[in-house]
DNA sequence: GCAATACCCGAGTATTTTAGTCAACTATTA
DNA sequence: TAATAGTTGACTAAAATACTCGGGTATTGC
């Protein structure tokens, strides 16, 4: 699991998406406009997107980009291992110099809290963050916050 | 909030460090061969270690690195913002060509979550981890996973 | 049908980050 | 006083990131 401005590209692109659903197809022009990101770049990003069946085309004028799907049931996660492939995992891919020593020890622990990272993220929607800033203006997040420790007792 | 392999680096360093606590000082050059990083970048990675105050060196011989405080007071969340410094938020800082649109509702989207990421790595401690491992011979993971939903909602 | 729209694709490039080297230096201990 | 080990800074190779350019192809509206 890697978190890169790549990945906050792509999930950006997509809550635009999520947002403009209801105005049929939205180009990659206007996301460029929107969210200031180079068009080229963007094609590249949703090349990927695409392949990843994360969203779909519509060519033609008055074409686009849709969600492949709804947004509640597209995750966070998705979106950035679609963009970031190659996790590469730990360098000490069963074989090399990791034998049963402490070298694995940290490795397997570094893995795990890449793991939980990775859950975490698995479990937020695109339709959980359109949502929440939507509600927000209403309970202005006085809430969160110190909630946090229950949630990591309960993944750890 | 970025995780990239540097990050990785300075926890699995860290981790070493915490497990290696009770044996003294923990020189880089120990670490470097049991973790496979060169000696000379985790020079570089502890020196940005010391100033966030997460570490402190003992020179001379027998000297080494120590966590400057207990592994349940150090939080993956600080040793990862040690290494990766200016997180520079969203591209947008207050100024530039984000107004009240649909620009900064993205932008703000993206940054709650990176939020959120961050506030969960501050729960989760160098002590949580080693203990995790510790543990993990026991109950080998038979748990977790399907725990995440509710973490998720008792975040958000 | 034809022009405009907008996705599609591949090659190329500038910038930044990562990962590492090298060399000189300082503090400490045996 | 020699060996150890941290301290610092400059420098570099390789990779990832962010972006450009130039051509495609499918679709629609006139």
């Amino acid at each position: 699991m890697r978190l890169t401005t790549k990945g906050r590209y792509a999930v950006t692109a997509m809550l635009d998406l999520a947002l403009h659903i209801d105005q049929g197809p939205v180009s990659l022009a206007d996301i460029s406009e929107r969210q200031g990101i180079s068009l080229s770049y963007l094609e590249q990003l949703f090349a990927k997107l695409r392949r990843a069946d994360l969203v779909c085309s519509v060519r033609g004028p008055g074409g686009g980009y849709r969600l492949s799907r709804e947004g509640q049931d597209i995750y966070v996660a998705q979106v950035i291992d679609a963009v970031n492939e190659s996790v590469d995992a730990t360098k000490c891919k069963g074989a090399g110099g990791c034998q049963q020593g402490v070298t694995c020890l940290t490795h397997h622990l570094w893995q795990d809290l890449s793991e939980q990272i990775h859950t975490f993220l698995d479990g937020i929607s695109l339709a959980d963050l359109v949502a929440r800033r939507e509600v927000q203006n209403v309970a202005d997040r006085q809430d969160g916050q110190q909630d946090n420790k229950i949630a990591v007792d309960t993944i750890l």
